[in-house]
Formats: structure tokens, C-alpha cells, sequence
DNA sequence: CCGAAGTTTCAGTAAATACTGAAATTATGA
DNA sequence: TCATAATTTCAGTATTTACTGAAACTTCGG
């Protein structure tokens, strides 16, 4: 028989799923893989891709896409089980890997391409020997230099262990 | 007389408007929008809706619309010239201050909502007695947790003085 | 090596987002 | 106050991005 506390959960369940889906969009991540992500990271067994199309309500290619991404992301990960042929995925549920995750990946997607354009444009504008393109270099300088330096702080956080991280930031808010 | 200078200069800036525009978009701005910021932020004079129309060869309802987004985030400011009628926008151009300006805006619209989600499903899940309704509780308040202390400490950092964010900094690339 | 179960790809379509251009509104100074 | 310059709004359209569903491909037990 399935209690009250079953379909409280399983409403609760729902509603995290929907909507932490509809945050992924501000977050430059498509509704479906956030959504897959929110099933996963609240399911404690790993699932195939049937239950993940029954329960989004997906097709097979969009719900194969966007596990596929999410395991390049390393965000979820391929379980095989024994005498089983078909592929599970399991979601990793630590905050701090989560955390860690996608910091590098927005790193790599967002900063480094960023970076790139800096340090183009600084090469481009080099010994431009007018006020304006003086100033120009000048601005692009300032600009590289900080989104680099910020991109290494970025780095060197993401790479410590929880505990370190949490020391320091506990010192920050004291 | 347009020397091999100035010829260099245009087309520096118009690649880096190009560019940062293009770059807009994986940041979840438009492109537009990241176009208009990175051609005040390369102008040396305050300019006009009409200009940034002519250089960036958009429509008056395009300039305007997002004139007045980037001006609500804060990071171009309204200029009125005396004897001229029409209004005049400049950008900031300090890193840090548009830093802190990104971060703040981001940590508004990404952030927040998602810890308003965390927090509610926190609530749902509260006294199901089941072990996987336990379970979903704990993944829930282990996510609030996490968000809301990282929020804390990105509002810190964004409120810190450059002075003072760099020595923070330093001491961690040490 | 065959057939079925499972996975991957992709052309076509749907949905979401951004842009245009012109009309409506507001502000200015003569 | 009026004429006009400037700003604002928004319905319609274009562009971009995401999704479907079915066909092609791969894998594996028998």
C-alpha cells in the first residue's frame, strides 16, 4: 500500500525536479539536463534511460543527449549491472564535487574563451602609438589581467578539499 | 588624415565588440547587450543611442531596450551634456566594480531562486517518515546548506575593497 | 552468425528568445 | 503653448536553441 508519506515524496520529488529544471535555464544549461539532474540526485538507485523518458516525459534522443552531457560533465556517471544489458546512470550527490564540477566547467566554457579574446585583442592593439589606442591597450590590459587572475583564484579554490575550503571561507564570514 | 594607426584601432575595437558579443552569450546575456558594453567600455567619450545603432548597425528598439538593461545592472550610467537634448551613456570601466556589479546580478538571478526552491522542498519533505522520504530531506538540506553558505561568502568577497580582495587573493595563489 | 535489445544519430519541427520598425508617448526650448 | 526632437513601447518577424521520433547502427547471448 502507498501511504501519505509516499505521495508527499513523491510530489516533493516532482516539484524539485520541475522546477530546479526551470533554474537551469539561468543558468546557461538546458531545462532537461537540469531537470535529469534533479531526478538523479534525488533518486537513491540508479536508473535507465526508459524510467528517466517516463518520468520527464521525454523522448529517447533527448533524454539520451542530455545524460550523455551530463556524463561528460562528470555530474552523473554509467552503472553496468550484472546480467542487466542496458546502461544505468547514477547522480554524484556530494555538494562539494558538485560544486567543484561545475566551477571548472564554467570555467572552461566561460572564462577561458573570455581570455582568449583579451589576450587577442591586447597582441592586436600593441604599439598603437595614438592617445585613443593607448587607451584602448590599457583598458584590454586591465581587463586580462583580472579575469586571469580571478580565473586562477577560481581554479585554486575549486581544487582544495571541503575542509579547507570550509576554514577559509568560515574566516571570511567572521 | 586616418593613419595606418587609427586604420589598426578600428579594427581592434571591432573585433573585441564582436567578440565579447559573441562571448555574451554562454553568460547568459544577449548579444546585443554584451556588444553595447564592450563598445562603451573600448569609447573613450560618452555616446548616443543613435551612434551605438550606426556602429553596432542594430534598431532603435534593440539599442534602447538593452541601453537601459545594461543601465538598471549598473554598468553604464547616463550622461546628460549641457545644451544637448539627447541622453549620452558611458560605461564603467573599473574591473573591479564590474566584477562586483556581475557577480551581484548573477548571485540575484541565479542563486537566490534556487535557494528559494531548496528552501521550500525543504519544508515538503519535512517529517516524511519513510527512509527514502529521510533521504530526499537530507540531500535537500545538505544542497541549502551548501548554496546558501557559498552565497554568503560571494557576497563577502564581492563587498570587500580591491585592495583588500587582492591580498585575500595573493594569499591564496601563494 | 543471427535476432533481439539497446544505443546513437539526425532531419524535421516546435519552442523560446531576440530584433525590427513604426506608432505612441514624453520632454524641451522657443 | 506649440513644434519637434528624443524616448519608449510593442506587435510582428527572424533567429537561435531544444526536442521528437524514427531509422541506422552496435552489442551480445544463443
Amino acid at each position: 500500500m502507498s501511504s501519505a508519506d509516499d505521495v508527499k515524496l513523491k510530489q516533493a520529488r516532482e516539484d524539485f525536479v520541475a522546477q530546479w529544471g526551470a533554474l537551469g535555464t539561468h543558468w546557461g544549461i538546458n531545462r532537461t539536463m537540469a531537470q535529469i539532474h534533479a531526478l538523479l540526485m534525488t533518486e537513491p538507485e540508479a536508473i535507465g534511460t526508459d524510467e528517466v523518458m517516463e518520468r520527464l516525459q521525454i523522448s529517447r534522443g533527448n533524454a539520451h543527449t542530455n545524460l550523455k552531457e551530463l556524463v561528460s560533465w562528470g555530474l552523473i556517471r554509467t552503472i553496468v549491472k550484472k546480467g542487466e544489458r542496458r546502461e544505468f546512470f547514477e547522480a554524484e550527490k556530494d555538494v562539494w564535487k558538485i560544486f567543484t564540477i561545475v566551477a571548472r566547467e564554467r570555467r572552461r566554457r566561460e572564462i577561458d574563451p573570455a581570455l582568449g579574446v583579451l589576450h587577442q585583442c591586447l597582441d592586436d592593439s600593441r604599439g598603437i602609438d595614438t592617445p585613443e589606442g593607448r587607451a584602448f591597450h590599457e583598458q584590454m590590459s586591465k581587463l586580462a589581467e583580472f579575469v586571469g587572475f580571478a580565473s586562477n583564484v577560481a581554479d585554486r579554490v575549486s581544487g582544495m578539499k571541503y575542509g579547507i575550503a570550509l576554514q577559509l571561507a568560515a574566516r571570511l564570514l567572521s
